[in-house]
DNA sequence: ATCCCGAGGG
DNA sequence: CCCTCTGGAT
């Protein structure tokens, strides 16, 4: 199948299940957004949003932040993955966002990225959630589920190779959709151990499944 | 044992 | 490129 044609099949369907994909971080602005998906890294979603309402509660923009110790920071939040260096990424980011943007998340991918804690994938998320831009953050879902239906080549050994090939197919208007659907597909359906190909209808032109049709039955 | 919406540092 | 961080669910 031409990989042009895997593009329309994979937005056809999509579009058709999913018209309207959110993620599935709790949070009610920018600043919210940024510090949930911050501590999502190597962690689930549904963790970050049992412990982000007390967080958010206790700093609520990023003054307050900027202004706590880290070690009150890691009390909120060491149920999660790495919390001692999130906790320093968290204070460190509220810093930065006070004495060098006036206290407002920039918007732009090279101003998220000076922050601490924000890399290329938090920066494209805030750009895609908040401000709808065709930007695609490639995670750890993104980066199988785009392997394994043929979206980007196996030679893109890199998130940012899989970024670029995606950027390459995807039309513009369907970018923030695909990451998301990229997401949930890699989170219920396309997990990394034992697909459920079973329930996928995709698999008529997955090269995963093509490859282990025989143990994908099982 | 393996994975979860990674980033920073060597 | 590699390694470290290192909680919780399955």
């Amino acid at each position: 199948m031409l990989k042009k044609e895997r593009f329309r099949r994979f937005i056809e369907y999509f579009t058709q299940h999913y018209p309207d994909p959110k993620t599935e971080l709790h949070f009610s602005n920018p600043f919210e957004l940024l510090a949930a998906v911050i501590l999502s890294a190597q962690c689930t979603d549904k963790r970050i949003n049992q412990i982000s309402p007390a967080l958010f509660a206790r700093f609520p923009e990023p003054e307050s932040l900027a202004a706590a110790s880290v070690e009150e920071v890691f009390s909120y939040i060491r149920s999660v993955s790495y919390p001692n260096n999130k906790a320093k990424h968290l204070v460190g980011m509220a810093k930065a966002v006070m004495e060098r943007f006036g206290g407002e998340i920039p918007a732009t991918v090279e101003e998220l990225q000076t922050l601490p804690g924000v890399g290329r994938k938090t920066a494209h998320v805030i750009l895609s959630v908040v401000y709808n831009e065709p930007t695609m953050a490639v995670d750890t879902h993104v980066f199988r589920v785009s392997h394994r239906l043929g979206l980007a080549p196996l030679t893109a050994t890199t998130p940012l190779a899989v970024e670029k090939a995606l950027m390459a197919h995807v039309p513009k208007q369907y970018v923030p959709k695909a990451h998301h659907w990229l997401i949930l597909h890699g989170r219920y359906i396309c997990v990394a151990r034992l697909p459920k190909c079973e329930r996928c209808d995709l698999r008529d032109f997955c090269k995963y499944y093509e490859k282990n049709r025989i143990n994908a039955l099982v």
